[in-house]
DNA sequence: GCTCGATTTGACCATTTGGTCAGGTTTTCT
DNA sequence: AGAAAACCTGACCAAATGGTCAAATCGAGC
């Protein structure tokens, strides 16, 4: 029974736990789905299954509880930016990438569009991640794969550009999944017919910046 | 004078024109930063230079505003979209309508940005026009794509995917250009930069598809 | 200068919503 | 068991907001 207590004093209580859980995950549906004005506490708290006043218990404010939703994003974010350094073989690296950000896009949907609302509506809140993480994490990648080019291993290619075109893209299947929904028959798309956007996605960023594939490489999954 | 009396009941009054042009361009602006929820009426009215009551006197409903906002946006993409068939020969295709996309996302963010936030929130307003005029849009234009590949034009490729990764990139410039902005050392991207972007998208497409410009096209850029 | 429709606007209202609070219940610890 | 802490919640409130309205003003035609 020391342990249980040690336990209350160091983690959260069960309950506490739990509940924390369910009303984020709540929260990271209903902001995604009405952006920060357009949700409501009620709403949120409906789809928690507890009542109003309950949340405000656990979460003082609208926004303490919306900065939370953000930070869980942001860290998901930061994991899948880890697998841009497995390897430093543009090939792996950028396919490893690739694929975990497209994963994360069918996995986290609602995170996404939480994301993108963010940032639509200028960062209010995350602003500051913005300028210190994402900004020196995005600059040190560039210098990578400047040292790319520079050895001759892809193509010229403006680091910063590509990593745009590799984000807007990976995230546009998460972010925009309801028009993708919509020109796919309003029906999502299949594992495969996804697994087959992850491989264009893939093909067309190598073969753009002209990253040959080592053809004894382990992840040959050239058509 | 007959004139004038005639532009009035064709036309409408010089002063519903401009009043209609102010409130319509306040609106694109406040429902970009701030969502449909977010904006308010008042806010709206404000930037317009005039009193909500008479801002409701041209629009009975914020909901009547917002969708001849989104309405205005769907024309420019149209607009944008018939680029794409300017030219049968693949390389020209693609780079004029990645460039008129791009050049769109740079002179109407905002317009961008609340066709962003209406799929984030699931079309509630557009469905009707993603169900017919996007969707048979996109169906000739992928049909385009599959008989480039048909007849060895590009590299095999899914065009909806294609069509996708276009999509994102260039509106990427417009949705997310407060990150862009914050990662380029919180400034707008000089107009040099731009071209820069623009022309990296285009070759990042044109090479990842392999669509081989004519040697001796005007756009020969490559390093 | 009078009329009539178009335009303007301050004041107002009903509803929604973020957040509070007092009092109650449950859990934990000794 | 009993006290203390944690948890729960119906009722409530102040502020914000979409929309209304009646009265005032303007402008063109007679």
């Amino acid at each position: 029974m020391a342990a249980k207590q040690q336990a209350r004093q160091t983690q959260k209580s069960a309950v506490r736990a739990e509940n924390e859980r369910a009303i984020l995950a709540a929260a990271e549906e209903v902001f995604a789905e009405s952006g920060f004005r357009g949700a409501t506490t009620g709403m949120i708290a409906e789809r928690a299954g507890l009542p109003k006043a309950n949340l405000h218990y656990y979460f003082p404010t609208k926004e303490a509880l919306y900065r939370k939703v953000v930070e869980h994003i942001f860290n998901i974010w930061l994991d899948a930016a880890n697998s841009f350094d497995e390897n430093d073989d543009p090939v792996e690296a950028l396919t490893a990438y690739i694929s975990k950000k497209m994963d994360i896009s069918r996995a986290h949907p609602m995170g996404s569009k939480v994301w993108a609302n963010e940032i639509l509506h200028k960062a209010p809140v995350i602003q500051d991640y913005l300028e210190t993480t994402l900004r020196s994490w995005t600059s040190s990648r560039v210098a990578v794969i400047d040292r790319w080019v520079a050895e001759g291993r892809i193509a010229p290619v403006n680091g910063e550009y590509l990593l745009y075109l590799i984000w807007a893209t990976t995230q546009h299947y998460a972010d925009f999944n309801h028009q993708i929904d919509t020109l796919n028959g309003d029906a999502p798309l299949s594992d495969a017919q996804f697994e087959e956007a992850k491989q264009t996605v893939v093909r067309i960023v190598l073969a753009g910046i002209g990253a040959v594939p080592a053809t004894a490489g382990g992840e040959g999954r050239e058509a």
